[in-house]
DNA sequence: GATGGTTGTAATCGAATGATTACCTCACGG
DNA sequence: CCGTGAGGTAATCATTCGATTACAACCATC
């Protein structure tokens, strides 16, 4: 396999691992493992651990900003809904919502906490001025965003339906769309 | 000193630690250097660092629920308003706030994921039916509360004054409070 | 002043982990 | 055919970490 399409599947087997399991709690194997090569090619490929995270977190950026860009595009009304449906969108790729989360909780970290910071304050300049929200808009986008991470770590899916709380509060914050997400949800019995 | 004592004083470093560098990346030698015991006595109090963590969110909840029902008590006016300033008020314990996230990520762990999704659970069922919160009003709430997590965990108050968007963001989420509640963040250079 | 429980530590162990080294294999151009 | 560079692995290393063991100091109280 060219080396690119190799560094692409380890990213994106890293993304799932690194969001299921954090950052100090994922081991280069784990990662070697899930994408199908040698832990020490997943070295050699990236550097270190800490710069395979980075480069995770960067890709999960590229894609972020993608799907908030076409929803951005067209007429104006809905726009807010549209962007809401695109974030929820983004719990198709495994871990990818994740991996920032775990990032997110990494701000005293020397490299990986700059990182991380530059990410978010890039978010909400794009919600500011390239979608134009007001400021209390944007930050009650980012918090219903943090609250949705919240519940896919916390794996809530598996209450949904057994736990009459967690189940009001889904359906909540997945309006409309809780059955096609819920498949989509990481399980509890995840091996990573 | 009394076990019970230093049970308490573990649990409060531990506190720290473990919110400064979530779960896997926290060593018991940490922990116990925190709380200026040695390692080995950490692992005796508490039988495993599993134990340990598991005791961490026990105890962050209780006081959690403590804050919240002084909040709750007294005249109904105001009370979210009130519950806000309680929330914040627990960034006074360095690690409190943040031990929760990193549990919140670990949702698929076998024995912390039961404990976190139960607490969350305990914490919706506390707003909706005590504190008598409408389930658009609870939502809402919690989700400022899992974006001050994240900024927290950020540690944007580095941030504050440099970056326009940050000092943006974090005006709006401690409204009229960011000078008191930034000393008390945690700062980038924190060894733990 | 022995006895025994409580509070603690030093030393150490086995397993896991990130990283390095040395090597292998195969396609392809000369 | 023969290099030679790209793609990839087995073996191994030094550290680190959670946990265990064995032991020490203190202090009641009979």
């Amino acid at each position: 396999m060219a080396a690119d399409d190799r560094r692409e599947s380890i990213l994106h087997a890293a993304t799932a691992v690194f969001g299921a399991k954090t950052y100090a709690g994922t081991t280069t194997d784990d990662v070697a493992r899930a994408a199908g090569v040698s832990q020490p090619y997943v070295v050699r490929l990236f550097g270190t651990k800490q710069k395979l995270f980075l480069a995770v977190l960067d890709r999960a950026l590229v894609k972020l900003f993608a799907a908030f860009r076409a929803a951005v595009a067209g007429e104006p009304a809905e726009r807010t809904q549209r962007m809401g449906d695109a974030y929820i969108g983004l719990l198709a790729e495994r871990g990818l919502l994740q991996s920032l989360s775990a990032a997110f909780l990494l701000g005293g970290d020397s490299e990986i906490g700059p990182a991380a910071r530059g990410h978010f304050a890039d978010v909400w300049r794009f919600l500011r001025t390239e979608v134009g929200m007001d400021a209390e808009t944007a930050q009650m986008f980012l918090a219903q965003g943090m609250l949705i991470n919240t519940l896919v770590g916390l794996r809530v899916g598996a209450a949904y339906g057994e736990d009459a709380a967690m189940t009001e509060l889904l359906d909540l914050c997945i309006p409309e769309k809780v059955d096609e997400v819920l498949i989509q949800l990481p399980t509890v019995g995840d091996a990573w």
